[in-house]
DNA sequence: AGCACGCCGACT
DNA sequence: GTCGGCGTGCTC
């Protein structure tokens, strides 16, 4: 459809921004490769340049002008049309555009769009010109040759600046131009070899070389070692400079050539064969292929060390032998972890790892190659490893299937990656499975709706035994004055006597609601974010206060903005409190911690489990981060230092979250021994999550939490749609959520909820409101949503409500 | 999204 | 008066 004359005179592109639909543009007479997914430069508005991708191509000239595409950018389509369909159906779901789609599909390195670059004419600045502003604009722009309106913004204001612009270009002291950002360069290396016609060892006049040393270097350099060379390795070998291999390739003795390098090679060693299968691994395995054949999505239930991995494993060997591609989906934190490294040990250089902190032109290549796919067979990524081009995709793989990462929040599209996996798996006729020892309630309603095969592999692989779990009572602790460092003394016992054996402990500080803030002892004021209505966390280290919404931070002055007085009390525990106090207690433990703060840094996250691995690390204080694919043999405790504050969130997911994560928790102590123990502080330890979580049995407790949704209508048995307002007057923003509410009422099968204020009612200066829509399973949500859509429309029609920003998130989570 | 245009309050 | 902020509409 490509490689042929233009045969159509339209083209509807998509271009990745908020805009609404598609835009339609004339195919020029000599364009020969434009085809459905090509990725096209167009000029967009005034003068912009976007590089936008190719949805459809026709005959029907619209009712207005069009402008011509300006460039075909690749001579083969990179959006493949099974990926259009799959952007189409995602925008209609969760109800977004289908520019955002594009905008989060397509790798950072294709969106390329134009700056406007600023030029001076002639290269003195004028007697003529009289003003001021006008002379000092053109001075820098004459000192710089060429300036973007960004850097100029330094200097003056853009009003300003814009109207300066118009001045000088009217007298044609500067010139505007629009200059398409720098596109993908593949990376290459220059080589040298000598030509051999002119300066073999025999060749050559050693005499003419006298008064040239350093190109006698050169040449020995080559007469010694055969063959071609990196220039770098020419350069440092011989001790030469560029202007000797320069002279040399002028006078024709050194050939020049540069090769394209694959950036995305890697030293692999010898893969490892397939592991065993146990026996009882190995009848999952034969379950899983017989679903399969039956194009059933398949569930595989098993708990922490029951040997997942190794299953998965043997089902990508399956579907790779048959020429497919197989895709794993991790949640985000796992991917830096031990399970990538078992993937690349047994697929080797099939394995393409969609990582986030992978370089920009690698994404590149990887979207390539994985479209053209002849390398890669296993592609192991985040939710966002979903939208790559894939050839002939076999099966999708998704590890922790209940986890939340998997749902993009903001901005849209706000899609889950676990629930997508299934579409695209239908437009693929590819597999799905979903892995988890704590299904979410949709998976296990799905699955009792006959629309997901269960698998359950439920021994413990090898010796696993599971871990002793110990409730504490925290408030009983916390009145007879026993607490230390939040630690109550049955953990703390518990920690020496580990500590004692030699062994480590992980604790684990839920972070919702605990991080450090401060307050003045004597009027009791808190300093809060002035963007944000919530209070300033307290980072010690730095000595400032920090909005964990916008980023807003101030230096920490040590006194009270209200009374004046200097008495600010740290209140509230983070981990780095933690760490701290349990310090005091524990001097000669080695502590360290695992949250977000503290693995900022590029690799301090590896350098961090690299140590603890190590056993350089006795105490490893964390948030989440801890609970997730880690695996260390010598930790036999793990404690949880408050999970009240887990299960008493408002939402209606909070159980089972809490349940999830305690499970999660649980599943890193004892691994590799047969006495593990898990010690749960809590002043609810009769807690309904607590002895669930006590007897072990997700099932039971599973059961119980989908009667309680059923009763209550929640999720899985209703659809949500919540729709978030915001706006910078309290006032309009409330007022829009009205209207919208008002309005959704009269949609059939449509109950609303709300508005009402979040939890933290303003963020970034913006006041937000929201609104659950709850719809019946059954119901026709297609024409519900384009319902909503109609309301949502009318309100951003009325008269001073135009500003308010309203986002709808279906399924949220 | 980015940008131009136009309205409106607030100051040299 | 006009500067600069903000709301609004439009882009093929």
């Amino acid at each position: 459809m490509t490689d042929k004359k233009r045969t159509k005179k339209f083209a509807e592109v998509i271009l990745p921004l908020a805009a609404e639909g598609t835009f339609t543009y004339k195919i020029p007479y000599d364009f020969n490769y434009v085809g459905v997914g090509s990725r096209v430069l167009v000029n967009f508005g005034k003068q912009k340049m976007y590089a936008g991708i190719v949805r459809a191509l026709h005959n029907n000239a619209p009712g207005y002008n069009t402008k011509p595409l300006s460039d075909v950018l690749e001579k083969d389509p990179v959006v493949p049309e099974i990926s259009l369909k799959f952007w189409e159906w995602m925008a209609e779901y969760y109800m977004c555009t289908l520019g955002e789609v594009c905008e989060a599909a397509l790798p950072a390195m294709f969106k390329i769009h134009s700056e406007t670059r600023i030029f001076a004419i002639e290269k003195t600045v004028p007697e003529s010109l009289d003003q001021d502003e006008a002379r000092t604009l053109l001075q820098i722009i004459i000192a710089h040759q060429e300036m973007r309106i960004k850097e100029l913004l330094t200097h003056f204001s853009s009003h300003k600046l814009m109207r300066l612009i118009k001045t000088l270009t009217a007298e044609k002291y500067i010139g505007i131009r629009e200059a398409v950002s720098e596109q993908y360069k593949p990376k290459v290396t220059r080589t040298l070899r000598l030509n051999y016609n002119l300066a073999a060892k025999g060749n050559v006049d050693l005499k003419e070389l006298k008064r040239a040393p350093a190109q006698k270097k050169v040449l020995e350099y080559f007469w010694k070692a055969q063959g071609a060379a990196a220039r770098k390795a020419v350069k440092e070998g011989a001790g030469v400079s560029d202007a000797v291999l320069k002279s040399l390739i002028d006078k024709g003795w050194l050939i020049e050539e540069e090769y394209v390098v694959d950036r995305l090679a890697e030293q692999v060693a010898d893969p490892e064969p397939l592991p065993q299968l146990s026996a009882k691994q190995h009848e999952v395995f034969e379950t899983i292929l017989s679903e399969w054949e039956k194009q059933k999505p398949t569930l595989l239930y098993g708990v922490t060390s029951s040997g997942k991995t190794e299953v998965y494993f043997h089902l990508i060997s399956r579907i790779i032998q048959e020429g497919k591609q197989a895709l794993v989906l991790l949640p985000e934190i796992a991917l830096t972890g031990q399970l990538v490294h078992r993937f690349r040990k047994v697929f080797g250089e099939k394995v393409a790892v969609y990582h986030s902190r992978i370089h920009a032109a690698q994404r590149i290549e990887m979207w390539h190659d994985v479209r053209k796919g002849e390398r890669f067979q296993v592609i192991i990524g985040p939710r966002s490893a979903i939208f790559l081009p894939y050839k002939n995709l076999g099966c999708i793989i998704v590890d922790e299937e209940h986890d939340r990462s998997y749902k993009q929040q903001d901005p849209a599209p706000r899609y889950n990656a676990r629930d997508a996996a299934i579409v695209l798996s239908n437009l693929y006729k590819a597999n799905v499975l979903m892995g988890t020892a704590t299904p979410s309630l949709e998976s296990l309603a799905n699955h009792k709706a006959k629309k997901y095969a269960l698998v359950k592999l439920v021994e413990r692989f090898g010796a696993f035994t599971h871990p002793e779990i110990v409730i504490v009572d925290y408030a009983k602790w916390w009145r007879r004055r026993k607490v230390r460092a939040h630690l109550t003394p049955v953990l703390l016992n518990a920690v020496e006597e580990e500590l004692g054996a030699g062994r480590q402990v992980i604790l684990f500080q839920n972070r919702r609601g605990f991080s450090p803030y401060l307050q003045c002892f004597d009027c009791g004021h808190i300093p809060v974010c002035p963007h944000c209505d919530v209070r300033l966390t307290y980072h010690k280290r730095d000595n400032r206060l920090v909005c964990h919404y916008c980023g807003f931070s101030v230096r920490n002055a040590g006194k009270c903005v209200e009374c004046g007085n200097v008495n600010m009390k740290t209140m509230g525990f983070g981990t780095e409190k933690i760490e701290e106090e349990l310090q005091v207690i524990l001097p000669d433990a080695r502590i360290a911690r695992f949250d977000q703060d503290a693995t900022r840094r590029k690799n301090s996250h590896e350098r961090i489990i690299g140590q603890f691995d190590q056993g350089e690390i006795d105490i490893l204080v964390g948030t989440q981060m801890v609970t997730k694919g880690l695996d260390f043999r010598n930790v036999n405790l793990v404690g949880v230092l408050n999970a009240d504050n887990l299960f008493s969130f408002p939402d209606f997911r909070s159980f089972e979250r809490s349940m999830q994560l305690l499970m999660q928790v649980a599943g890193r102590a004892g691994r590799h021994a047969d006495n593990g123990r898990v010690i749960i502080q809590t002043s609810q330890p009769e807690h309904s999550v607590i002895s669930y979580l006590q007897e072990g049995n997700y099932g039971v407790f599973a059961e119980q939490e989908l009667q309680q949704r059923y009763q209550f209508a929640y999720p899985p048995f209703t659809r949500i749609l919540a729709v978030t307002l915001k706006h910078k007057k309290y006032d309009v923003c409330k007022r829009a959520a009205n209207m919208l509410a008002a309005a959704c009422k009269k949609i059939s099968g449509l109950q609303v909820l709300g508005p009402q204020a979040p939890v933290i009612g303003r963020i970034q200066t913006y006041y937000i409101m929201e609104l659950t829509l709850k719809m019946e399973r059954s119901a026709q949500t297609l024409e519900i949503k384009s319902a909503v859509n109609n309301a949502i429309a009318k309100v951003r029609q009325a008269e001073g409500l135009k500003s308010v920003i309203i986002n709808p998130d279906m399924d949220p989570y």
